[in-house]
RNA sequence: CGGGGAGUGGCGCAGUCUGGUAGCGCACCCGGCUGGGGGCCGGGCGGUCGCAGGUUCAAAUCCUGUCUCCCCGACCA
């Protein structure tokens, strides 16, 4: 009775359908205990000493996440709750698109990982029974649902098919670092597409573009859909999702309609400024000079007149040579696709046997293939360029591409902020991953012989796709994007609660009765709310509310009660709005409504 | 894997060089005051100094080994 004196109020101030969702609640009381006072939230005044990215340090002071061991996390309970709402998006999203949901066993027999090739990687945790069999944790799905789809899928009939999970997954990462955004044991959704040719896996792969723009739109969480690596071994298509933010580990080059993961990204390069042309290359001195900065600032040229040379060693011994300009950077990414191979930079005796002189190497008079960088101008325009003369000491002056060597043209370089495509400039920003998806194609379904039967009776394989995304990842790029000086700021769809309630009073006082009052209210038009009703000073808990970082904060004090207004601090800016005491939950949640 | 740094009450740190009774702030517990921005007064609890071995009359401190964690880089199916 005394814990729910509140039921006459409701009927007047919510309606019918109110009153009646709280005589349920009292008969079932279902309400989630979330009064700080009795709620496991333990919030730290100072960043652990150790901590670098901010998501770090704030997930860690404001109680949601501790650490265990070196990429080892426990997610405390309002954090769990983050992780939570971001895992129901994900889910909601992949129901819309006809995934189905199931779960597959971390701990897997050595077996099928074997078959696949995998089992040799480094990152793969391996570990044995009493019986001394083989057994792997799973760093993905991959084996297993491919498996079960060799065992089951027998005609063509039983396609398509959208499978996933939500599921920890275990890597024996190198480096975990900064807090959950890189860790050893991680919850990741894991989807896999199983079609009938790769027609189908178009499909179900644009599926998933739709549902993960849709996902990140729903996290609030300023993201870019960007190409990623498909690799030159079997990759048909992948993308990544990216979400900007200084602790990213990735780059993505941004401009306007463009957006690519630095590993592959493509732009015309920035113009550069060439010595006039000259009818045949002149060598000249420059004794000592193996740098680019050196002979750049010797001829009094632009780095960017310079060609380098960057010679590569293929696994069959072969030998090329890239040539780029001087300002510019292979990317290897790019060059493995450019070659369709492995390779390995040449060592300084290779250089040196087959070419010339390390340091002053150059395109005229090798017989090796060259492969020429895209951003080099082909001599038809501008003037010449600066090369090493394949002898000791001396450079070539005046060298033109087509006319004084043969090339293959390639894009090869890294580019560069400011770079443009389109005519439009690019940036460069980092960014943590959040999810890829990627066309895997028919490598698991040879290896793991999953084949159906097509309309003639033909044996076919299963073309299929996979496509992660990693919640603990979300959560922690919304910190780094939202974070203020005081602390985190949620958007709305990932905060761990929607309204933290401040009471200022004493037990027993009016505030305390309203608050109680308010909190209940708040509930029952369906916002989770967390209820600050320790007996701490006010600016402990305000500190607290916004180190926590709830879309909104409502304080009730005397002051409140006897102004007739309730201040209701909006996190996202620390904007202050106020609602009437009369009618306070209604106004709270229309508030609470137009927030990000 | 290469380089750098750190392990001392719950958190943040001093003490280590130069061996001699283990300290500070916050937090916590008790009492009181205060009550819209981490407030005040008084009284308390709590640490075999990461672990193991060694040197020494005596080790947080010196020596050897080892474990763990962090940062930078490499790596990231």
């Amino acid at each position: 009775m005394a814990a729910r004196p509140r039921a006459d109020f409701r009927i007047g101030t919510l309606g019918f359908t109110a009153w009646l969702h709280h005589l349920v609640r009292f008969i079932y009381p279902i309400t989630p205990m979330t009064r700080l006072s009795g709620y496991f939230l333990p919030t730290e005044r100072e960043p652990p000493a150790d901590a670098e990215a901010v998501s770090h340090k704030l997930m860690v002071r404001a109680g949601l996440i501790r650490q265990v061991g070196a990429g080892l996390w426990s997610w405390l309970p309002a954090g769990w709750r983050v992780h939570q709402r971001a895992a129901q998006i994900i889910r909601e999203e992949l129901d819309a698109i006809g995934a189905h949901e199931m779960l597959m066993p971390v701990l897997n027999p050595a077996e099928p990982w074997r078959r696949t090739g995998r089992y040799p990687i480094d990152e793969l945790f391996k570990l044995k029974d009493r019986r001394d069999a083989d057994l792997v944790l799973a760093l993905s799905h991959e084996e297993i649902v491919t498996g079960h789809i060799a065992q089951v899928v027998r005609s063509y009939r039983d396609l398509p098919l959208i499978l996933y999970h939500i599921q920890t997954k275990e890597r024996d990462e190198p480096r975990p670092r900064a807090g959950v955004l890189r860790t050893r044991e991680f919850i990741m959704k894991d989807s896999y597409t199983f079609d009938r040719d790769r027609e189908g896996l178009d499909v179900a792969y644009d599926k998933h573009v739709t549902a993960y723009d849709r996902i990140f739109d729903r996290t609030g969480l300023e993201w870019y859909r960007v190409e990623g690596d498909v690799g030159y071994m079997g990759g048909f298509g992948a993308h990544e999702y990216m979400a900007p933010c200084p602790a990213g580990e990735n780059e993505i080059a941004l401009a306007e309609g463009y957006a690519a993961n630095m590993e592959v990204a493509s732009a015309d390069a920035q113009p550069v400024e060439l010595p006039a042309r000259v009818d045949a290359p002149e060598e000249v001195s420059t004794p000592g000079m193996t740098t680019v900065a050196q002979v750049a600032s010797a001829l009094e040229v632009p780095a960017g007149a310079l060609l380098k040379a960057y010679p590569v060693v293929l696994p069959e011994g072969e030998m090329r040579m890239v040539m780029l300009r001087g300002d510019h950077r292979v990317n290897d990414i790019k060059l493995r696709l450019a070659l369709a191979s492995d390779f390995r930079p040449a060592t300084a005796e290779e250089v040196a046997a087959r070419i010339g002189p390390p340091g002053f190497i150059g395109p005229v008079g090798t017989d090796l293939p060259i492969l020429l960088d895209a951003a080099v101008y082909d001599g038809v325009r501008e003037g010449g360029y600066v090369t090493g003369a394949n002898t000791p000491d001396a450079h070539l002056r005046g060298v033109e591409p087509g006319r004084d060597f043969a090339f293959e043209r390639v894009d090869v370089r890294s580019v560069l902020a400011g770079d443009t495509v389109n005519g439009q400039a690019i940036r460069i920003e980092p960014a943590i991953e959040v999810g890829n998806i990627f066309k895997l194609g028919t490598r698991y379904s040879e290896r793991l012989e999953a084949t159906y039967l097509d309309e003639h009776g033909r044996s076919q394989l299963v073309w299929m796709g996979s496509y992660g995304i990693g919640p603990a990842r979300i959560a922690a790029a919304a910190v780094e994007q939202f974070a203020d000086e005081k602390g985190i700021s949620w958007p709305r769809s990932l905060a761990p609660f929607d309204v933290e309630v401040v009471v200022l009073g004493r037990e027993g006082s009016d505030e305390r009765t309203f608050a109680d009052r308010l909190y209940g209210e708040l509930q029952d038009l369906g916002l989770s709310v967390l209820y600050d009703d320790r007996d701490a000073g006010p600016g402990e808990k305000f500190a607290d509310a916004e180190l926590l970082g709830c879309p909104l904060r409502v304080t009730v004090g005397k002051r409140s009660l006897a102004s007739g207004e309730i201040e209701a601090q909006i996190r996202r800016g620390m904007v202050s709005t106020t609602v009437p005491v009369e009618d306070a939950a209604p106004a709270v949640a229309r508030a609470w409504g137009e927030l990000p």
